[in-house]
DNA sequence: TTGTAATAGTGTTCAAATGACACTAATATA
DNA sequence: TATATTAGTGTCATTTGAACACTATTACAA
């Protein structure tokens, strides 16, 4: 081994970035030598290890100010065959594309993929999307994460699919809407969404975006 | 940018040692160049992150077969002004010296401190303590980590004290039981432990040693 | 204009879990 | 044998959580 610092591990930060696209969970990926696997890459000797990973994230995924969360840091010796390395592992969360924008998923260097079928992934990244996935659905329950999912406004209905979705299993609707109303994090805007052929819905905004709150 | 080979951070584990001991919980520190801080080091290019905390654990402080939990990665560019130093975080839970043993701790290369009256310690080691208590009483509240803690055989005055110190305040007693009595983890062994000069209390013991179970 | 399809929005009731609360039992020692 | 000390036990009220069904509002088609 010829690495400068021979007696160091090579350090990495590798990024969950998780959004809800049509009725999924999905997962960006990225395009790697050697097949598909998480935006991420080595840390820079002075440079920050959330720094890093939203470093990555942008120059792999073009995605920017999104809300980003340690995980855990992956170091069995043998995860990469080729060379030493430990990665320090992130989720991130990508607001549902609102409208017009969507996600700029950088030409064929980055892909989408549904979290339940994966392809398979280089290294130990299909590992750490599940873990990763299962935090997302442990803080589901007991904090405000679900809403770095939402886009600024959005419907109730909207924001119990996302529960739904992540948790894989249906709610009812005047429990949930009691539950999140009592947390008292959100509150209705005035206007209404107009989807067409129905009733139109109430929209509401978070009352603290960009934060993630502990409940109870 | 960065290429994979430039020059690293170096990687280290850092360990929050916590017993209860006496009627609080402490934390064994290590002797450094520097002043007192928390036992860990550099990562072998080889070695596994688990197993470098372990190694580094029983060398600094000669405990072993301990209870081990990866806590959170510290990699503030700053957090050492000498070198760039990346620390993966564990803590450690030592069970009360039952008896005789107690904690081996090495001379005045190691002492106890308490975690409420720290000494001013290196780095930002005073900030991963305070991170491992937090995460240690949060855990108090749905798993069986206090069990970690615990000694072979203990009464439920004991193991209510624990949770007592640890998320400082009182409990109550009848309450206490019923809830711990009901998580099912834990069994009476039929003996009595004497103490002098009240009534002896059963002893219990864990079904599963080792194992850190979530509840509900 | 009226009917229909589709989604939004709203309370109550029962069961389960939680939290507050006080006395008797068993031992060692004075 | 009286006293001090800790162990051990149950009930009731409150809160929380889960199940459950109908009316309201809109766009569009007939």
């Amino acid at each position: 081994m010829n690495s400068p610092t021979a007696s160091l591990p090579t350090l990495t930060t590798d990024i969950v970035p998780f959004a809800i696209r049509g009725e999924r969970l999905e997962v960006l990926l990225a395009r790697q030598t050697t097949g598909w696997g998480l935006p991420g890459g080595p840390v820079g000797v002075d440079e920050d290890l959330d720094a890093a990973a939203r470093r990555q994230l942008a120059e792999q995924t073009g995605l920017s100010d999104v809300y980003l969360e340690q995980l855990y840091t992956f170091g069995r010796p043998d995860r990469n065959p080729a060379r030493r390395m430990v990665a320090v592992a992130y989720f991130a969360l990508i607001p549902i594309a609102s409208g017009s924008a969507g996600v700029p998923a950088a030409g064929d260097a980055a892909r989408w993929a549904a979290v339940d079928e994966p392809p398979p992934l280089v290294l130990d990244h299909g590992e750490i999307v599940a873990v990763a996935r299962r935090r997302l659905a442990a803080k589901l329950l007991y904090s405000t994460i679900a809403l770095q999912l939402m886009p600024e406004r959005f419907t109730l209905s909207e924001l119990q699919a996302v529960h739904e979705i992540i948790l894989g299993e249906l709610l009812d609707k005047r429990n949930f809407r009691k539950r999140v109303l009592a947390m008292d994090r959100i509150e209705a805007t005035g206007e209404l969404a107009r989807h067409g052929g129905r009733r139109p819905a109430r929209l509401y905004r978070a009352l603290h975006p960009g934060q993630v709150e502990l409940i109870k």
